[in-house]
RNA sequence: GCCCUGGUGGCGGAAUCGGUAGACGCGUCGGACUUAAAAUCCGGUUGGAGUUAAAUCCAGUGCCAGUUCAAGUCUGGCCCAGGGCACCA
């Protein structure tokens, strides 16, 4: 074994010879237990990010160890290859975002395998090739035929920098998800999913993933937003119309002043008087001026203007005034609203602003409100309210409601937030929608047997205003399906979400080519056991992939209705306290690292200083710092390689004092490990026991001059462990350290070690005396001594006799094993 | 405003059930080796008091109360930071 530990020249050797010994490949029949391990995979925008590095290094160490412990492991990686970034380079290079694509993949790919990590590369899957989106679009049929994905014209996000509209989800904070510009309003035909018939079981399943953070699965519930209300319709007095409100608020209907309708409210018209009709106009006309980020902006003050028209309260007989606000939402609810000033903090400042009367309907007995200065939000008993005074507000919700059901003027209702996914784009890199236009027929879905919808390479990506995939002479005249007769192709492609709401299960059978994957196989290896990724996603994926399994399900494709059993969100990786990025300049390049230190040093790194979830500050110190660790353990073994069999032997079950001592933190050192990963994947605190032993180890051999044949066993016995232990994080030190001692295979096949509880603790224990809970004394003891004698032991103590003197001993706590605590007075 | 997560030395962070607060590392200070440096090895490093040196004592896990023989850990009430949602009726 060589004195000096040269990472580069170990680690091209091994990775050259696992993969041409196809060493992590999966197989699908095992006896084994299956465990599906999976990270988020990545999209390939040119180069691997430390973010990567930290996501697939864990993914990996999770996969090595679950493998080590006797299960069948999948660990697949592939790439999420269509979007915006390709095609922007190719406008910008003149180049094609297939090649542009192709060149990423290869170059990570390489990375990838630098790194050392353990993929079964036969699985891997590619979103943009043609073997892939054929089964992207072939769900997109199913979906249609199931009613699931449907075409509409609607109010639309779009986002003029990246030229394409965007679902609900990718808008974050009035701006595109991608590129940071303002997204408008548009009057679009778009195709969409219908994630909301998954409204309720998406919120009711979030309580099965009890392996899911709850932020996670909060930031879910959020995003569905269940609310639960009524339906409540009123007449109009000049006309025969009836508006609809959604409310949650039913029982203070009798405080209703007025009614709000939405700018954009279909009937506006029909409910504006003819004097009113120009204020009305010119309001409407402001409003669609606005940005979404101004008119949802809560402090801005609330504006409208009266329609001239009047509903009545079918519970009080009362007429109110109706009038229009940009306060109400046309796309939430009924896009009316019933305004309670008194009850409601929105309504009380829009009351106050126009001089609407204020009614108190809802009151607390002990600490009435009348409302003069700020709306009563807070539960109470009812008050001006006929026949419901005095009921509790929450019981008079359903019984208000019940009445306006017994009198054909309402209903209960649950409503959702989550709209429908918009999952068109007016982009030529995208799965293309497989549909086509006939005069005569109408919408046709292309046949099966037809797909897939090829993209067209005939394109000028120099266009502007308009998808490149529209300049195709050869995509966009087919013929119809059904008539036979000239037809026209969709040219909006799929939003690359759907390409990634599917794949973690194509890696179950990534190379089907009649199914986008076989049932048996899907059912065998999901739902993934574990995955990993970044938090960036709580909604955006991760519902898209829920709402997909469970549609799937539901078409009998598979049998689960959950894909991710347990969801590890890893932090982010930060420099200088922020976040890495080429904007700020304070990127670090994996492959630097990999050239100076190498792959392990980079894995034992990135997992060393946090645990996982949190945040990860880099630091070339840090790096540092793991280097010199690898080092040491290299060192260790190579200065000891001659003392060191790798063939089995026996320890004898008494060894001398330090020897036992020894293999007892051998033992300790397995356990503590073992119940680290096992426990949440706390990797910083495995590899601070590595630290830990090898610190150890380098003690008791450097009090031994000479090795008797016991001493070469324990030896063996602490660094072969060692070996073992950190196998999984530094792969490729360890497999050329097995090799050099004569082990058999791959370290990587090797069994897990195992440890014996009795040797998994220190030969005596350090009895805590303390006096009135502080300690005062630390006495070895043995650990049989029984509760009196550990009792006696501590009162003996000279510390204790001293500090007790002249006090009276109240009563005495013994914890076993542990500690002593005297209380005196 | 509502929801989630977190708050422990100079820094990253440890601490199964309530039972030795600060493991392990970074940084730093001192020492060994060396002509010198690097590398390596050894030791100190929460604050304060105390001592020639020690021993030793006191305080201490965001703040204030509480439960307990014993609280970083449990309960109640706050404060701060990060993230999510938000004129959603």
């Amino acid at each position: 074994m060589k004195d000096a530990y040269f990472p580069q020249e170990i680690e091209k050797k091994w990775q050259k010879i696992w993969e041409e010994k196809g060493a992590f490949k999966t197989p699908d029949t095992s006896d084994k237990p299956k465990y599906y391990a999976l990270s988020m995979f990545p999209y390939p925008s040119g180069k691997l990010h430390m973010g990567h590095v930290r996501n697939y290094t864990i993914t990996d160490v999770i996969a090595r160890f679950k493998k080590m412990n006797g299960y069948n492991v999948l660990h697949p990686m592939g790439w999420d290859s269509f979007g915006l970034p390709a095609e922007n380079a190719a406008m910008k290079h003149g180049a094609n975002p297939e090649n542009w694509t192709d060149e990423n993949i290869a170059y990570m790919t390489k990375q990838l395998k630098m790194l050392g990590l353990s993929y079964d590369w036969d699985r891997e899957v590619t979103t943009c090739k043609p073997d892939y989106y054929k089964w992207t679009q072939w769900l997109f049929l199913q979906l249609y035929k199931k009613g699931l994905a449907y075409k509409k014209e609607a109010a639309v996000n779009w986002c003029e920098e990246c030229g394409t509209v965007l679902a609900n989800e990718q808008v974050i904070d009035g701006k595109c998800w991608r590129c940071d510009h303002i997204v408008e309003k548009k009057y679009l035909s778009q195709w969409f999913l219908k994630i909301t018939d998954y409204a309720e079981v998406l919120l009711e399943d979030l309580d099965k993933l009890t392996g899911w953070g709850d932020n996670v699965k909060t930031m879910q519930a959020n995003w569905i937003g269940k609310s639960e209300g009524a339906i409540l319709k009123f007449k109009v007095v000049e006309n025969d119309l009836e508006v609809p409100v959604y409310t949650t608020r039913p029982d203070t209907v009798h405080g209703i002043t007025y009614l709000v309708v939405a700018p954009e409210y279909k009937d506006i018209e029909k409910l504006t008087t003819s004097e009113n009709k120009e204020a009305v106009e010119a309001y409407r006309a402001n409003a669609r001026k606005m940005t979404e980020i101004e008119r949802l902006s809560t402090d801005r003050v609330k504006t409208g203007v009266p329609l001239g028209t009047h509903c009545i309260n079918p519970f009080t007989g009362e007429k109110f005034p109706l009038w229009t606000a940009d306060y109400a939402l046309v796309e939430y609810g009924t896009g009316a609203v019933m305004a309670v000033p008194a009850h409601d903090t929105r309504d009380f400042d829009f009351a106050k602003k126009y001089n609407l009367p204020v009614k108190v309907v809802i009151q607390n007995p002990e600490k009435p409100s009348d409302c003069k200065t700020e709306a009563y939000t807070e539960p109470g008993v009812l008050i001006n309210s006929n026949e419901f005074d005095g009921m509790d507000n929450e019981k008079a919700k359903k019984a208000i409601t019940q009445k306006a059901v017994d009198g054909g003027f309402g209903e209960f209702k649950t409503q959702y937030r989550l709209r429908d996914w918009l999952v068109s784009r007016q982009r030529y890199w995208g799965a293309p929608i497989p549909v086509v236009y006939c005069d005569k027929c109408g919408i046709q879905p292309v046949p099966e047997e037809q797909l897939p919808v090829l993209l067209p390479k005939d394109v000028d990506f120099s266009v502007v205003g308009k998808s490149p995939i529209t300049t195709s002479k050869t995509f966009l005249n087919t013929t119809c399906p059904c008539c036979g007769g000239p037809a026209k192709r969709e040219t909006d492609t799929m939003d690359t979400f759907v390409c990634s709401s599917w794949y973690y299960l194509r890696y179950s059978d990534a190379k089907n080519d009649k199914m986008p994957f076989a049932k048996d196989k899907v059912n065998k290896w999901l739902p993934v056991d574990q995955y990993v990724g970044g938090i960036e996603h709580a909604i955006l994926h991760l519902l898209y992939s829920r709402f997909f399994t469970k549609a799937l399900r539901d078409m009998g494709l598979l049998d689960f209705d959950e894909p991710f059993k347990n969801l590890l969100t890893q932090g982010m990786v930060l420099k200088d306290g922020s976040k890495m990025s080429k904007s700020k300049g304070n990127t670090v390049d994996p492959d630097e690292i990999f050239e100076n230190y190498g792959a392990d040093t980079a894995r034992l790194f990135i997992l060393s200083d946090s645990p996982p979830a949190r945040d990860f500050d880099w630091s070339d110190a840090g790096v540092e710092g793991c280097y010199k660790f690898l080092n040491r353990v290299w060192r260790l073994i190579s200065s000891n390689a001659e003392y060191i069999s790798a063939s089995p032997f026996t320890l004898h079950s008494s060894l001398k004092k330090d020897n036992d001592d020894m293999v007892r933190l051998v033992h300790i050192a397995i356990k503590g490990i073992t119940n680290d990963i096992s426990n949440d994947f706390q990797f910083n605190t495995v590899i601070s026991k590595y630290r830990e032993l090898v610190n150890a180890i380098y003690d008791w051999r450097g009090k031994k001059s000479e090795l008797d044949d016991e001493d070469k066993a324990v030896l063996s016995f602490a660094i072969l462990t060692l070996i073992k232990l950190m196998s999984p994080v530094a792969v490729h030190l360890t497999e050329e350290a097995w090799h050099d001692l004569g082990g058999e295979g791959s370290i990587h096949d090797v069994e897990w070690p195992k440890w014996d509880e009795n040797l998994a603790k220190a030969s005596s224990i350090t009895l805590v005396v303390q006096i009135n809970g502080k300690v005062k004394d630390k006495i070895e003891a043995d650990e049989a001594l029984s509760e009196d004698e550990l009792k006696a032991l501590a009162l003996n103590s000279e510390k204790v006799k001293e500090l007790t003197a002249g006090k009276t001993i109240v009563k005495t706590i013994v914890v076993p094993k542990k500690l002593v605590n005297i209380v005196v007075k």
